[in-house]
DNA sequence: TAACTTCTAGTTTTT
DNA sequence: CTAGAAGTTA
């Protein structure tokens, strides 16, 4: 059945059997249907997993771990699970351990960057790092950056930090050291050698990014035949989640793992199962290539693949609307979901006059479903394309006083407080990091100015040391101040020796007179809490799970051979689904992260700093509480609620103007809307507004075209004939008044703005054009002024014009919204 | 050094 | 419009 034996050198015992049914006796199985079946009990191979929206992916990865342990086909140590993010780890892991009553040590289940970080600790010598290497977020990445461009000269109106951060992002994504990227200008030229320059400094600090902490440890595997080897033997089985989202490097971060290029062949050991959903890829903008996906079926030969179409989440109307809309991109794996659930209720679309109408209607809707429908609050969400659009819907939810919370603010070892505290603790774990010291330097104030700084790092770059150890040359006052500042820091070291991590943090909150600083401070009391809150989420750092519950790496010899065997231990022992589950909390006892050479372990502070540069904390507090959630679209992903308003659903926000010009870019458009529809289970609604307040401007947006790629039977539009009254209803009187243009006829005004506002499902009344414009005549905008009609768009409603004003530029008008009149 | 003013740009984002 | 950054002044 397979080509080549893909467990060559593996124990037999290891390999399921190629065929024959699945013992279905076994609890863990049942309940699956057939297709998760399958995918749970897939024979020894590569396979690849289509699994839609809500069709039980992340059940049929666990239980797929479960039962491979279960039956003896895996040791716990033989097992790799990979995720994009902590939260899928955490859940991975948390339903594992409800479904085994063995305990999830020794199986690698975290996120790239997590297993990244592990590999470099264990191997830091061979990876050339120190083993209590500090990792640099964003934020830190960015101001290593900009120290380095103040260093050197460069001049940042040409090279701008943000962009080159971002430069050295992608080639470090891309796979690209300095001498690898290309370079065709002197522009580029330059950014390769700040590139190169950064490199350096990361090195001579001890520091790594996000990106090098993914690349350093794929050369690693790469250059390291003992090390790789190791590890191919051990990792029996790779299990990959959202695999459309991975990048260049994290797919060939995969292969060093699971096997060898043999003359110019690919060649996989154990078995790598990828699941993932082409049709929600939506972060091709950050590197993620959908095409990793057939690249992984043509380079591991996969034989088999599964596709995952049955739908436990949403009703069918909502469920078509989504099979809909994404039918209309090319290039697709194909996949259709469907779902035995009922009908349910139609997918309502609401028109209305401006984004503060639309906000208002939300608000209206929302608290009839929690009054009437008895829906909880926190089922119901609301998603948009972009980040700005959640204020109107914010203040609109605030002046009804319901409850919300936004998702997607600054995380808690982002804010500003924390990092300082992170950063003091950073000095004690490595004096040289000058990233942490520039942060801290004079932060609470201590009288050392940018000036000093300059004459310290001038010292330092000519010393050729870090910050910390070129204070003594700074002469004079400033030096002095400095020399304060070191001492303080080093006495704090000596000070601390010998605390445990609760009281190392409680130490330097009171030396370094962070919380002091605070107190005096208008906007302090917030802060001193969330400094508090440090010591808390250090406390349980160390005493719950994370820190002491982690696999340790096994210990190499010199010749690449584990100086531990793994552990053979009858897997089914413990393993009976049946057996009461283990309540004994998890003890600190085995340190999480272990050098494989010398089997020193990492200091729990060093533990607790990678664990928050690693893991940002969630956002914002009160998750608890029953509030209805504003989101991102991206930030929906993976999660469901009963009720979804999709809002802002306009040519130009969504699909954004940014994306809709190439193909690729509206596909990906698409595909989040597509992952928006998908989050509803119940109750969908999708509006769109005729103005919208857009960097304080009125912009007037046409309806999106991705309701003509909705399936009219599932749509109800339920926009009132009498909404776009009162004062949010723009008038459609000239600039001269109500009178002059349409006059206030026996017709009224009112049945007048009904029509024009109403959105019916089209083409009822495609009269010829009423607005008598054609390109090349002057009209006159009440904003805008005058201005020459360039071009005319569409019929009806969807009447668009583009006009040229003299002071405002050219801009695309909506005809049914615009005031626009003739000018003779 | 800190408070104040002016300027500018403005999708999506995890690790 | 409005947040963040850069520049300016006491």
């Amino acid at each position: 059945m397979f080509p080549q034996d893909p467990f060559s050198g593996a124990p037999d015992a290891l390999v399921p059997p190629h065929s024959g049914a699945p013992s279905a006796a076994s609890p863990l199985l049942a309940h699956l249907n057939d297709e998760q079946l399958a995918a749970v009990t897939l024979p020894a191979g590569h396979a690849l997993i289509l699994a839609g929206a809500g069709s039980g992916k992340t059940r049929v990865l666990t239980t797929r771990i479960a039962w491979l342990l279960q039956n003896g086909y895996a040791t716990p140590g033989g097992i790799l699970a990979v995720t994009f993010t902590n939260k899928a780890a955490k859940e991975m892991v948390a339903r594992l351990s409800a479904m085994l009553p063995v305990n999830v040590r020794g199986m690698w289940i975290g996120t790239f960057h997590g297993l990244c970080n592990r590999l470099l600790r264990a191997h830091h010598k061979a990876a050339g790092l120190p083993q209590s290497f500090q990792i640099l977020d964003t934020q830190d990445q960015l101001s290593a950056i900009k120290r380095l461009c103040k260093q050197h000269n460069v001049d940042e109106e040409r090279f701008p930090p943000k962009q080159l951060s971002y430069f050295i992002a992608s080639c470090k994504e891309e796979g690209m050291r300095p001498g690898d990227v290309p370079t065709h200008d002197s522009d580029s030229r330059k950014k390769v050698e700040i590139y190169q320059l950064y490199e350096e400094q990361c090195q001579r600090e001890g520091v790594v990014d996000f990106g090098e902490l993914m690349l350093r440890s794929y050369e690693l595997l790469r250059d390291n035949d003992p090390i790789r080897e190791h590890y191919q033997r051990r990792f029996q089985h790779i299990l990959v989640d959202e695999f459309q989202d991975t990048n260049k490097l994290q797919y060939a971060w995969l292969k060093q793992l699971a096997g060898n290029d043999v003359g110019g062949r690919y060649e996989a050991r154990g078995s790598v199962i990828a699941v993932g959903d082409d049709d929600q890829s939506i972060y091709a903008f950050r590197g993620a290539r959908v095409g990793n996906m057939t690249d992984f079926v043509r380079e591991f030969d996969v034989q088999r693949q599964i596709k995952l179409e049955q739908n436990y989440r949403s009703y069918s109307n909502i469920l078509d609307s989504a099979n809909h809309l994404i039918s209309h991109n090319s290039r697709r794996l194909g996949k259709n979901l469907r779902t035995t659930q009922g009908a349910g209720e139609p997918v309502r679309v609401y028109e209305a006059s401006s984004d503060l109408a639309e906000a208002q209607w939300m608000v209206d809707e929302i608290k009839q479903l929690v009054r009437n429908d008895g829906f909880e609050r926190k089922e119901i969400a609301v998603l948009y394309r972009s980040n700005a659009q959640s204020r109107v819907i914010e203040s609109a939810l605030f002046n009804a006083s319901v409850p919300y919370r936004v998702y997607g603010g600054l995380r808690f070892f982002e804010r500003a407080e924390i990092k300082h505290a992170l950063a003091y603790l950073r000095l004690l774990e490595n004096p040289h990091d000058d990233t942490s010291f520039t942060r801290v330097v004079n932060f609470p104030p201590r009288g050392i100015g940018a000036r000093s700084i300059e004459v310290l790092q001038d010292a330092a770059r000519a010393a050729g040391c870090s910050l910390h150890d070129a204070v003594s040359a700074v002469p004079g006052k400033a030096g002095a101040n400095l020399g304060a500042f070191v001492a303080m820091v080093d006495v704090l070291r000596e000070q601390t020796q010998g605390l445990n991590l609760r009281g190392i943090i409680e130490q330097m909150l009171e030396s370094t007179g962070l919380v002091e600083h605070f107190r005096t401070e208008k906007e302090g009391a917030d802060r001193i809490e969330n400094l508090q809150e440090l010591v808390n989420a250090a406390e349980s750092f160390v005493t719950q799970e994370g820190f002491g519950r982690d696999a340790v790496a096994l210990p190499l010899d010199e010749h690449g051979t584990p100086l531990i065997q793994s552990v053979q231990s009858p897997v089914s022992q413990g393993l009976d689904p049946n057996a009461p589950v283990l309540d004994e909390p998890l003890k600190p006892a085995v340190p999480g992260i272990v050098d494989a050479d010398t089997g020193e372990t990492l200091s729990p502070l060093a533990a607790f700093l990678t664990h928050a540069a690693l893991e940002a904390g969630d956002n914002q507090a009160q998750a608890g509480q029953d509030a209805v959630q504003l989101m991102t679209v991206h930030a929906s992903k993976g999660l469901e609620f009963d009720c979804v308003f999709i809002g802002g659903m306009e040519e130009g926000l969504f699909p954004h103007e940014n994306s809709a010009s190439d193909r690729d870019g509206l596909e990906e458009e698409r595909r989040l809307m597509y992952v928006a529809i998908t989050r509803a289970r119940k109750r969908l609604y999708l509006s769109h507004s005729q103005t919208r307040m857009l960097h304080g401007q009125t912009r007037y947006n046409i309806k999106s075209r991705f309701f003509d790629e909705l399936p009219e039977a599932a749509l109800k539009w339920i926009t009132p004939k009498q909404q776009g009254f009162g004062s949010y209803a723009p008038s459609f009187a000239t600039h001269s008044g109500a009178g002059s243009a349409y006059g206030s006829s026996a017709r009224g005004q009112f049945g007048f703005k009904s029509e024009t506002f109403a959105s019916p499902p089209v083409p009822a009344q495609k009269a010829a054009p009423s607005h008598g414009l054609r390109a090349g005549i002057a009209v006159f905008h009440t904003k805008f002024g005058e201005g020459k009609v360039l071009a005319i768009e569409g019929t009806g409603d969807d009447a668009r014009a583009q006009v040229n004003f003299p002071r405002h530029g050219t801009k695309w008008l909506a005809l049914s919204v615009a005031k626009l009149t003739v000018v003779e």
